[in-house]
DNA sequence: TATCTTATTGCAAATAATTTGCAATAAGAT
DNA sequence: ATCTTATTGCAAATTATTTGCAATAAGATA
């Protein structure tokens, strides 16, 4: 939370309650949260939200995920991570990047690579 | 076409214009198409691209595939495999899937792995 | 502390995307 | 050729997201 804060002041952007707000429904979060789980119980106007989960990604304070139901979802950012989601719960855990395990694809029509992602599926404890 | 024409039959679903004038906008695509590009592209009505989007997912005659921008995309079915996205001009190809490659996470939340994703970014030929 | 500038908010309204209800149509079984 | 009913296309409803704008308040400055 500070450092985020701080990083706002620093780019000249105005703590308001409404990032407060924003920001702690994220620290709250144990899972990345959707738009609408955002808004629901984020105590700050609809508008806001939408505004300020913009701003925060442009920022790098959040991170957007992109899973199989293709709902967006953010999370506070924690560098560059991997995820093994629970295809019963929908819970979402972090896993550490491995870069050594991904051979890296030799494709025809592509000249160089510069990320990846890696998502895994399972079925968390809870669920089993 | 033939195939999934044939499994639609075999599971009492009508061949109908609507549904193959979709997948030829499916089969003339060289890269996935988000639901409004389909829209546009096929010569059938607006809802019955939606319906029968539904329907073909479903029937797993073709997948979606989620990637950074969050918009879901429409490809025929190829089995198992990845992406590679250009992050440029959005191409997306597609590279065999060598699991030995991959290390299968030990977390402690999870009690075992179906399936997994991996997608690439970078430039292609074209755009370097 | 009081004042000032202007970024941010919240409302209302506009726009865009998706879903639903329903009558007309047509696929394909007989 | 006829019949049943799945599918279509329209219109309308719903939902998600964006935009315009006046009121507010963050935080810089005196």
């Amino acid at each position: 939370m500070k450092n985020a804060l701080k990083l706002l002041r620093k780019k000249g952007y105005r703590i308001t309650p409404a990032r407060i707000a924003l920001l702690n429904s994220l620290i709250q979060s144990d899972t990345p949260r959707t738009i609408q789980e955002l808004v629901t119980c984020t105590p700050s106007n609809e508008v806001s939200v939408y505004r300020n989960i913009e701003l925060f990604t442009n920022q790098r304070i959040i991170e957007v995920i992109n899973l199989v139901d293709s709902l967006p979802r953010y999370a506070l950012s924690h560098g560059h991570h991997h995820h093994i989601v629970c295809t019963c719960c929908d819970f979402i855990a972090h896993i550490p990047c491995n870069d050594t395990s991904l051979s890296i694809p030799n494709h025809t029509s592509f000249a160089n690579i510069t990320d990846h992602e890696v998502t895994y599926y399972g079925i968390c404890k809870n669920c089993s």
